[in-house]
DNA sequence: TGCTCATGGAGAAACGTATCTGCGACGAAC
DNA sequence: GTTCGTCGCAGATACGTTTCTCCATGAGCA
């Protein structure tokens, strides 16, 4: 009976043997309140006058009360956590931050997030530690998902809300993000036919990822349309060297083209590289485009023209839409209706290495996304 | 009476209207066994022969049972969990991926806590929400920590780790670790003076962090044994515009150096810009080095010689102390004794902006620090 | 006086896990 | 045949909140 009496009350101040941090409990007991009282006063919810409120509030403080994260999540169902889920290439620990995109969107996403009061944790698509299992997430955003995605049907099937930024090609998602690359791709090629480029190269990726898939399919059908022959060169993208040797086996071709568009961030430095081995000049004998967040291309000789695709606008809507449909009523049932999709538009930044006749640098007006 | 019974087992199978998560206990219904036998099975604990636990591993995954994060973290007072504060400069939101230093240190530490089976949250040192209430951290990782931070302290209180990067100025910390700035720069002197230059100036900051303190120190110090005149300027490192201002204002002085260190990351192209402008020739007029993680001075005209914290092992560093701090027996107690002390080698990667004489592109072996 | 209604607050039940304690059974040793 | 140790597991409790339910009090009104 003795035991039972000890735990009857008090239990923490008698038997506490080192200063832990104070709890709810406490700060009721030191106001001389009920727990409930205290919940409601730090909250903001229930019935109480100023009074009790700001009394509550002082005896907190003077504690240092801080809510338990943990109780308060197992409790509401709610983390304030949300997941951003990068691809990983191969063996790489952790590429991101490779591809400027990544940095930018990423960053984007941490501010977007945070100005909602949520916190943001970049998370790998796998990894040899369950690290999925050990968060309390509310949602999350996925990067460029793979065809049938299973980590995404997992997440999906959980009841997650997962947006993602990519089209996604065959997985349920709530809503997703994407640029209008098909768009994109024609704008560039008319802009490059425009400065008197005959026959139109591409430099672009062996994955299955939207981005490739739409760009090249783009770039297949204008060529078709225009009657040019495709001449293009496929690599494995996340392969930084093979990115060099497919720029110089593009330009070594017999039909090589006066003109190219590459797909990815360093293409812009590799093209350079393999025009000075061949001798073109840029721009007068080879028109040059890559998609590069990078401003290295302002500076390079001479400039390079690229194409942004504004990966902080991308970021910020990505994490916005995932937060409506968390805290969305009941709009995210869970049933397959199509998931929202979002375009966004792109933008075509023109440097010296597209123009035959040197004039100002000049920003396209943003195209207007279609509705599709 | 019908509510006791109807409470005494089997209450979610029967009063649940939608189907949930697979809990424990479903799994434990399921399986035959209690959720002791669950938890221990699948944690891998307790006495339990082969057979039981397979059997509860097969079932749990039939189930698709995911245990709850949240109820583990409130329980074993765990989140696996770590933050990364970075310092946000005046009204931006969020800027770091401003300085490549930040983004790469950011993605080692991200790729060092996964590795140990931690997530790593970013979080500003400041935002309106309230965001470190809300996640429950199991340590925390400060990058550049100001000199009586208060942040600091209030997590330090709480009994939280905390490891910065950056020797932290006044507040306590479980460990830091941080670059041997010091030698960096007396390297660096040491390096201009072999290549010839008589006067070298300094472009420094204003703020009081550990980084430009030191290192402003040194220069000093240096140039008060050698006998020269300090040449140098000092801006708002956070305000790019202000460094090409301080860049110009420096090769603008009648005692005008004939070698120039720059602190902070866009020192070198504003330096670069700046001296073109006063038709100096680098390196014939004016001798340059600046302290970068962005290679972007591999292929600038001519290319910059620069100094690398080497961010990606500093993150690295520092997450794997702090996750030894979380995980340690007891190690950290909470009394006042001096933190660990880490210094990191720094590398100088040389290149014509330094040299009068063209030679091949070399790197200089890392120092060994020493034990201070 | 008796009734309703709003106010201010207390009690207790979850949330889902990990873990401490204990209990029956079984084999071995005395 | 009793005791003892071990095995295999079940019960119960605690982690620290939020929130639902409900009670006491006093005012307003017929």
């Amino acid at each position: 009976m003795t035991a039972a009496a000890a735990n009857q009350s008090g239990r923490r101040s008698t038997h506490a043997r080192r200063m832990e941090r104070a709890g709810i409990r406490d700060v009721a007991a030191a106001a001389g309140v009920s727990i409930t009282t205290v919940s409601d006063a730090l909250n903001g919810k229930g019935r109480l006058p100023d009074e009790t409120r700001s009394k509550v509030r002082e005896v907190a403080e003077r504690l240092g009360y801080r809510p338990s994260a943990a109780a308060r999540t197992l409790r509401t169902g709610r983390s304030g956590l949300i997941g951003l889920t990068v691809t990983t290439y191969g063996q790489e620990p952790f590429t991101f931050t490779e591809f400027a995109y990544f940095a930018e969107m990423a960053r984007a996403a941490t501010s977007a997030a945070l100005t909602r009061g949520y916190a943001l944790v970049v998370l790998p698509a796998a990894s040899r530690h369950d690290v999925w299992g050990n968060v309390a997430l509310d949602g999350t955003v996925v990067i460029d998902p793979a065809d049938h995605d299973p980590m995404v049907a997992e997440l999906y099937r959980q009841g997650l809300p997962v947006v993602s930024d990519g089209k996604p090609g065959n997985c349920p998602v709530t809503a997703w993000v994407d640029n209008d690359h098909t768009s994109a791709v024609l704008e560039i090629l008319e802009h490059l036919a425009e400065a008197g480029a005959r026959r139109i190269g591409l430099l672009t990726g062996t994955s299955t990822d939207t981005y490739t898939r739409l760009s090249t399919e783009a770039y297949l059908g204008w060529c078709h349309r225009v009657g040019q022959q495709p001449v293009y060169e496929a690599y494995p993208a996340h392969d930084p060297c093979a990115g060099a040797v497919a720029a110089d086996r593009l330009l070594a071709r017999p039909d090589r083209p006066d003109a190219v568009y590459g797909l990815f961030d360093p293409n812009g430095t590799d093209l350079l590289a393999a025009a000075r081995r061949y001798g073109l000049r840029v721009p007068e004998d080879l028109l040059l485009v890559c998609c590069s967040e990078s401003d290295v291309y302002a500076t390079t000789e001479p400039p390079i023209t690229t194409l942004s695709l504004k990966p902080q606008r991308i970021g910020t809507t990505v994490v916005n839409l995932l937060i409506d449909a968390i805290e969305g009523v009941g709009a995210f049932t869970g049933a397959g209706d199509t998931p929202e999709g979002q375009l966004m538009p792109t933008e075509l930044i023109v440097r010296r290495s597209s123009q035959r006749r040197p004039t100002r640098t000049t920003v396209s007006a943003p195209r207007v996304p279609g509705e599709d």
